[in-house]
RNA sequence: GCGCCCGUAGCUCAGCUGGAUAGAGCGUCGGACUUCGGAUCCGAUGGUCGGGAGUUCGAAUCUCUCCGGGCGCGCCA
């Protein structure tokens, strides 16, 4: 059950047979526990329409939720606030159900869409780097979350694998290394690249065997094509171990290179339907001119935009606007998605706004959401540049992160594990450091990179919740007792530790919801972090095993469902729980 | 030139569609009983929410303006 959910029904209820209006009952979690749980703020927004102060607004509305079974009190305070206390009983039976609920009490969404998440996105012939964690974690945690809550997901890693950095990597191997692609590596390539973008950018004469080696390619030039498949295949040997360490698996690998065959065509209907038009030799979307050209302004701030979106340059050759526009194309008509998300560095914003005005425009039955996220900043508040080699490779972080890991385990060694039990669990502590470092923050704010911070082992830190998780696991180990086999008629919250932790438990549902709908796994995070503080305090005051008869089934009752929602929850947010640690 | 994002404690960040006295982590200082795991817990410290004006019962949140930072905008991806 989604308890606020719930609440909010409810009282909505009550207020239109009290009042005989429907209105927002504003209910909200109180900040001040010592006041409640939740609160109501619906008497001051009534206030004017009832022709009555707020203060008695709210006591017809208090007095019309007198007795019912979901509260304990109900207050007015202040100008107009209504207080909710829950009962305990009540919250002690949701919680018994929830523990009953293989689902955790979670439900699925009435309406399940098909949705195509594109995240990840790597480059061929670069390494991944901390840049590229953010769309990694970011999606997978989402597309988690999304299939829980009932949605068909079709996760698509969309890779950089086509363009212009083609053309310019196979005149550079034959520039500096005699068209000799033996014994390359990643690293390799990514020098190849660098020289060669220099001098591109030096020589014209070098840019313009780039350019033709580029259209040969593009023509289907059998050496060019096999060049290509081993750059494609060299970045794909260095960055699916990556994954596979970050425990990331796409449904779909379909990179730039595999719409090619759609790109003619799509400019074409986009001539045909006066979408585009030529200037300059090259084809253009000119958004301000939609108006006029179709009868219907461009969407918001593109109706004035006067920088045209380039489908087609000059040269004949397509752009990644028109790959990602016959991407959405395929998207719709083939993988019948009805929804699309594209997990995505906010910089591209107006970049994803043009092309998705373009596909609405064309009429594809598909919503289509930008999933936008903050720059990675360095020391000095800078964006990260990856190109200047400052950058940290992601393999090196996930090394380091692990190595501390191991080293803390190391050193406080308290079960005697043997040493390959303690690799396998620093590796699962140090990555879901990494990661819950990453997912912890709000996705579109920017944030400073600090190489510590990425793997920090205390506090608001993955490893906090899995120790949590930990301590929970020991106390089922002890006691020999089956998490999974319990089930108790009510929870009772006897204590204020254990009411307050059953507080943080109800929260449960809303938050998956709220967290999927947002595409905010931090606000997951910030349950999970809620959650084990509670359990802390609790687990330090309130004796589970040694504690006796309905208390102790309770209490077990009340470890079983944090274990289950820590362990539900790194699963979602992509990170491992651990027995020990 | 046009547009987008951001400015909250010493540092790094939360603050959901406007709600009561703005919260965490890290840091610093002090503390935790023969008890289920001390990667833990408790307490203390710390703020003109960048400045100003406006909207209203109420603004960190919405509007305007200024200051400061980042980013994006015809032939890269």
């Amino acid at each position: 059950m989604r308890v606020e959910q719930h609440l909010e029904a409810r009282v909505r209820q009550t207020i239109q047979e009290a009042l005989g209006v429907d209105a927002d009952p504003l209910l909200r979690p109180t900040k001040d526990p010592a006041l409640g749980d939740y609160q109501l703020n619906a008497a001051f927004a009534l206030a004017k329409s009832q022709k009555s102060s707020p203060r008695q607004i709210a006591e017809r509305i208090a007095q019309a939720l007198q007795g019912a079974p979901e509260f304990a009190s109900v207050e007015v305070a202040g100008g107009g606030f209504i207080n909710l206390r829950l009962s305990e009983e009540w919250m002690g039976e949701v919680l018994a159900q929830m523990l009953g609920d293989q689902r955790l009490g979670v439900p699925l969404v009435s309406r399940p869409e098909r949705i195509v998440v594109d995240y990840s996105g790597p480059n061929i012939a670069k390494q991944m780097h901390v840049g590229h964690l953010r769309s990694t974690i970011l999606g997978h945690a989402i597309i988690s979350l999304l299939r829980f809550i009932g949605h068909e997901v079709i996760g698509d890693n969309h890779l950089g694998d086509w363009g212009t950095q083609f053309g310019i990597l196979i005149a550079a191997l034959r520039e500096f290394r005699g068209g000799d692609s033996s014994g390359l590596d990643i690293s390799g390539l990514e020098a190849l690249y660098r020289d060669g973008t220099r001098k591109a950018s030096e020589d014209p004469a070098f840019a313009e065997r780039a350019r033709l080696e580029l259209a040969r390619l593009q023509q289907g030039d059998a050496e060019n094509r096999a060049l290509w498949e081993r750059f494609v295949a060299l970045t794909r040997a260095e960055i699916e171990p990556i994954y596979e360490r970050l425990g990331v698996r796409f449904d779909l690998w379909l990179g730039e290179s595999f719409y090619q065959p759609m790109l003619g065509p799509t400019v074409q209907m986009l001539l045909e339907r006066g979408i585009a038009r030529e200037d300059e030799g090259a084809v253009c979307v000119f958004f301000n001119e939609w108006k006029e050209r179709l009868g219907e302004a461009a969407p918001g701030r593109l109706a004035n935009h006067k920088e045209p979106l380039i489908v087609k340059k000059r040269d004949g050759a397509y752009l990644y606007s028109t790959t990602d526009i016959a991407t959405v194309i395929y998207r719709s008509e083939e993988l019948r998605a009805n929804r699309a998300l594209y997990v995505v560095d906010m910089r591209q914003s107006l970049h994803f706004e043009q092309v998705f005005a373009i596909a609405k425009r064309l009429g594809y039955p598909i919503e289509l959401e930008h999933v936008g996220f903050g720059a990675v900043l360095d020391a000095e508040g800078k964006p990260l540049k990856t190109r200047e080699g400052k950058a940290i490779t992601l393999a090196a972080l996930l090394d380091e992160a692990e190595k501390r890991a191991f080293e803390v385990m190391k050193s406080e060694n308290i079960f005697e594990i043997s040493v390959d039990e303690m690799a396998l669990i620093a590796r699962a502590v140090g990555i879901g450091a990494v990661k819950y470092a990453d997912l912890k923050q709000n996705r579109l704010s920017d944030y400073v990179f600090d190489f510590d911070k990425l793997i920090d082992l205390k506090g608001n830190s993955g490893p906090y919740m899995q120790y949590a998780g930990a301590r929970v696991r020991s106390i089922f180990r002890k006691g020999g007792i089956d998490p999974l086999g319990l089930r108790v008629k009510r929870v009772l919250l006897q204590s204020p530790e254990e009411r307050s932790l059953g507080r943080v438990l109800l929260r449960f549902p809303e938050i998956i919801h709220r967290a999927a709908q947002a595409r905010e796994p931090h606000q997951l995070t910030d349950h999970l972090y809620a959650l084990s503080r509670e359990f802390s305090l609790f687990f330090e005051r309130c004796p589970v095993l040694r504690s006796e008869g309905a208390t102790r089934d309770s209490r077990l009752a009340l470890t079983a469902l944090v274990g289950a929602q820590i362990q539900k929850g790194l699963e979602l947010l992509g990170i491992e729980a651990v027995e020990r640690m």
